[in-house]
RNA sequence: GCCCGGGUGGCGAAAUUGGUAGACGCAAGGGACUUAAAAUCCCUCGGUAGUAAUACCGUGCCGGUUCGAGUCCGGCCCCGGGCACCA
């Protein structure tokens, strides 16, 4: 064993080791505990970076953990593999997305294998190859005939630059989430999936996730959005209230039946398909030009000055309000929305400050309905109160009041209770080239047909040139032509691709089975739920959501049995870093790498500035952000693992901050890791050279300072162990391994009981630290002498009289204040330990005068004495 | 506006059940070794006063509960994230 550590001349030998033993290869063993860990997968966008490496690292950890622990683990890796930078690669460079994605794949699997994840390689999977989406068109036509599956002509947010939909979720502020460009609006024929349908189960099921993080969960009940009122029908009337014995009916809903009676008008969606019916000739003009004008502005748009303006038309119509029997008139206005509740709404001014503002603007009267304590402020009132003005419901709360509405509707057969979501259907259409081809069939005579299962996969042709931006499969007239499945007529294919989203819906589950001749087969039920499932926040609605009710689809289709896909969820934070930049001559900002900047401190290791390395010229501090390209403050990872070796990479990107939390990249930072790494190794190749033979503890014939460090050593066991396997904080895992070292290299005892405290201490030091830095712990491990696997070796159990103490410190307190403190035997009497406090001097100083009142003991750690 | 997080040294942070605030790491300062540098090792490191022992102050702000509050309660301020005309 050389004196140097040099990770360069271990780490590949171990990871060839561990790859020609199929050291991570696992099988479904019914005698055993399983453990399923998964990382999101990557997309594969060229070269992993440093969130990939933290995201990676922490399951690793947790992987290697639990295999410790005696678990089955799978820790499976693939790639997420279709996707428009792929697209975008292709019509910059003239290459087809296939091959771009191959490269890069084939380059990224290098790259983590340099890190040394335990991942099973042999179910690596690609979700761009047609073995694995082919299930997913079987899944899809499936859900087709079920009815899940449904096509529609509908509003969708076009995004101008990327030539494609976007999906509500991807719509970040009016504008495209990848391309940023602002949204337009079109109508196109969709597919969609009846998320809908699953909104309750999806939001009842949040409960029961007790391992995921309250944020994510907020944000998914949130984003579904459930609210419950009532709807009921009013019927169509005149300015005098009178109506035709067959008159239209329209349906509204609300959240407070109980303000009916406040109800001064109605309100319908621009789109709302009773609009032409119901509009009065007079108003006909001013109604066409304002739906032609909603039409031709997004939702986004219209929503997007947040209630300051609201903009309306008087239809000429009114309905009659069934709780006053009265006529309200009805309007059209940009702040009711078609595709929620049933797109048309009673207007309650006094309690709703929408109507209010409206109500306003049109000069449309105000009936307050509930009394406020503090009486009324010139705003609607939206809070509890008795009842005013109406009737039959006046002094009942707000409570009571809307249950006796609804239960009047329903005796009367106007109306019901009802629950709304503010979820919607998951429109799956993407207008590119690069995704899995839509298993469909327009037929002009069947209309649209599912491709039959024998058909399947409709293949992506890989082979493909790019012209301008078109998808290639748009492009070619023969590659949509197909007799219809139906009638054997002349009939065209969908040319549209799956959201990339449904990929990565049920990936998690083929990593069971791989190889299976059907999408899943049983294997899949042994290894889910995913035990511990590890990614990004960014993904806390959009694939977070769609893989639980992917799951759902499966555990209907008999695949699965379970209801959820994960039980426990770990969103990792970002890695960030300094950003530095100067100001060009034109005023522009030239952000410069910080690879070649140093920071200039001051007396006090303040920063006071940075100069560019090489030629001094002074560069502005920019703050702490997000790595990425467009603040050029990104670290590849690349250099660092040639420089300081993997697993300095891996413990510098867990530790300084826990998981949840982002982790500031620094040089320095990553120095003190390797350093932490190298005197690991000097010290116990210094102590192989004093010891060579191994020996065990006698604990009964061990002398204080060789029970102290043995102490310290199993209360490090108890702390790592608690850290990694309850509590997730591998920061302070790390920094108990490190108080650790600094013990051992405190110790200096060359005696036979000495060197045997020394010898456990090291070999469990490098035990606990293995699932975090691999590479260098198995090293040492087979210097030891040993011949086995660190990471089939069983976790360090803690020696419980190890811990024991003989003497402990008595923290004292006088009015809760410290003065001092006393080492006394461990469990002595309260009477002895007071007797000590009341002698200590510097407590009989600060009590002076006074006597003592009372006096608060916990026992083996402080003694307040009370005094006046 | 609503819903989540969060605010602790020069910096990242720790303090797990109300019981010694600042573990661990970084940066900084001093020293040892060295022809020198790197590497390594040792010491100091919240503020003020003091040679020191020690005292006072200190976890965003104000108040409360408690023998004792970073931790609990009430009210505010600020920062980050999510949602946002959803009736």
């Amino acid at each position: 064993m050389s004196t140097e550590y040099q990770p360069q001349a271990i780490e590949a030998a171990l990871q060839q080791r561990w790859e020609s033993d199929r050291a991570f290869e696992v099988h479904e063993d019914p005698d055993k505990e399983k453990y399923y860990c998964l990382c999101m997968l990557p997309y594969p966008s060229g070269a992993l970076h440093m969130g990939h490496v933290r995201n990676y690292t922490i399951g690793d950890v947790i992987s290697r953990f639990q295999r410790m622990q005696g678990k089955n683990v799978l820790q499976p890796m693939g790639w997420d593999a279709f996707g428009l930078p792929a697209e975008n690669a292709a019509i910059k460079h003239r290459v087809p997305p296939a091959q771009w994605t191959y490269k890069n794949i084939d380059h990224m699997r290098s790259q983590l294998k340099q890190l040394g994840f335990a991942y099973d390689w042999s179910r690596e999977l690609a979700t761009c190859k047609p073995e694995y989406y082919r299930w997913e068109q079987l899944m899809f036509t499936r859900l087709f005939e079920q009815g899940l599956v449904y096509r529609k002509a509908a509003e969708v947010n076009w995004d101008p630059v990327d030539q494609t939909v976007l999906a509500n979720e991807q719509v970040v502020d009016g504008r495209g989430w990848r391309s940023g460009a602002p949204v337009e609006r079109r109508e196109i024929q969709q597919w969609f999936l009846k998320i809908t349908d699953y909104a309750e189960e999806l939001l009842q099921g949040l409960d029961a996730l007790e391992g995921w993080p309250d944020a994510v969960k907020t944000m998914q009940r949130n984003w579904i959005g459930r609210s419950e009122g009532a709807e009921f029908d009013m019927r169509v009337c005149d300015a005098d209230g009178r109506h035709a014995k067959d008159a239209a009916r329209i349906t509204v809903f609300t959240t407070r039946p109980d303000t009916s009676f406040g109800m001064t008008y109605a309100v319908l969606a621009p789109e709302h398909p009773m609009v032409a019916e119901i509009t009065s000739d007079e108003q006909r003009e001013a109604v066409t030009a304002f739906v032609e004008q909603a039409r031709n502005t997004s939702e986004m748009d219209r929503l997007a000055d947040g209630g300051l303006e609201k903009r309306g038309v008087f239809t000429g119509a009114y309905l009659l309000n069934p709780f006053t029997a009265e006529p309200v008139p009805v309007y059209l206005a940009d702040y009711v929305l078609l595709d929620y509740g049933s797109g048309a709404i009673m207007a309650v001014p006094g309690q709703d400050q929408r109507d209010w503002d409206f109500a306003e603007a049109y000069g449309l009267p105000v009936v307050r309905t509930v009394q406020p304590p503090d009486g009324f402020d010139g705003k609607a009132y939206t809070g509890d109160g008795p009842a005013i003005n109406s009737e039959w419901l006046n002094g009942l709360d707000v409570k009571s009041a809307i249950l006796r509405a609804i239960e009047w509707l329903e005796s009367q057969g106007l109306g019901r209770r009802r629950v709304n979501y503010r979820l919607r259907d998951w429109g799956v259409s993407r207008q590119r080239y690069w995704g899995c081809p839509i298993p469909m069939i327009i037929c002009p005579d069947c209309g649209p047909v599912p491709v039959p299962e024998e058909q399947l996969p409709v293949e992506l042709p890989e082979d493909v040139q790019f012209m301008g931006v078109q998808s290639p499969i748009k492009a070619d007239p023969e590659w949509r032509k197909v007799d219809c499945p139906a009638c054997g007529g002349a009939a065209e294919r969908e040319t549209d691709t799956f959201d990339t989203f449904m990929e990565s819906s049920w990936y998690y589950a083929r990593y069971c089975c791989p190889d299976a001749d059907a999408q899943l087969d049983r294997r899949a039920d042994y290894w889910l739920p995913v035990d511990q499932y590890i990614g990004g926040v960014e993904h806390a609605i959009l694939h977070l959501m769609y893989f639980r009710f992917y799951h759902k689809l499966m555990r209907d289709a008999g695949m699965v049995s379970s209801d959820e896909p994960a039980t426990r969820l770990l969103c990792q934070g970002m890695v960030v870093g300094e950003t530095f930049y100067r100001e060009d001559d034109e005023g522009g900002t030239q952000w410069i790498n910080p690879a070649d900047v140093a920071v200039v401190r001051d007396r006090k290791g303040r920063v006071s500035g940075a100069v560019l390395r090489g030629t001094d010229e002074p560069v502005v501090v920019g703050g702490v952000e997000k790595m990425s390209k467009s603040k050029n403050n990104g670290v590849d990872p690349d250099p660092l693992i040639r420089r300081f070796g993997a697993d300095t990479v891996r413990l510098f990107s867990i530790s300084g901050s826990p998981p949840d939390q982002s982790r500031e990249w620094s040089e320095s930072g990553v120095e003190g890791a390797h350093r932490f790494l190298r005197r690991l190794w000097r010290g116990i190749a210094g102590f192989n050279a004093r010891h060579p033979s191994a020996a065990t503890v006698e604990p009964a014939a061990l002398n204080d300072q060789q029970k102290a460090l043995r102490r310290k050593v199993h209360q490090t066991i108890a702390k790592v162990t608690d850290d990694i396997q309850r509590r997730y904080t591998f920061n302070t895992a790390v920094a108990a391994m490190m108080e650790l070292l600094n013990e051992i290299s405190r110790f200096d005892d060359r005696s036979d009981a000495g060197s045997q405290v020394l010898r456990e201490a090291w070999e469990t030091l490098v035990h606990m630290l293995s699932p975090v830095a691999p590479h260098i712990c198995q090293h040492l491990w087979d210097a030891f002498g040993y011949r086995e696997n660190l990471h089939d070796k069983t976790w360090p159990s803690v020696d419980a009289s190890a811990l024991v103490q003989d003497r402990v410190t008595i923290v004292l307190q006088v009015n809760g204040k410290k003065r001092g403190k006393i080492e006394i035997a461990v469990d002595a009497a309260k009477e002895r330990v007071q007797e000590q406090a009341l002698a200590n001097e510097n407590v009989r100083r600060s009590m002076g005068q006074a006597t003592v009142r009372k006096i608060i003991y916990v026992p083996n750690k402080l003694m307040n004495i009370v005094a006046s």
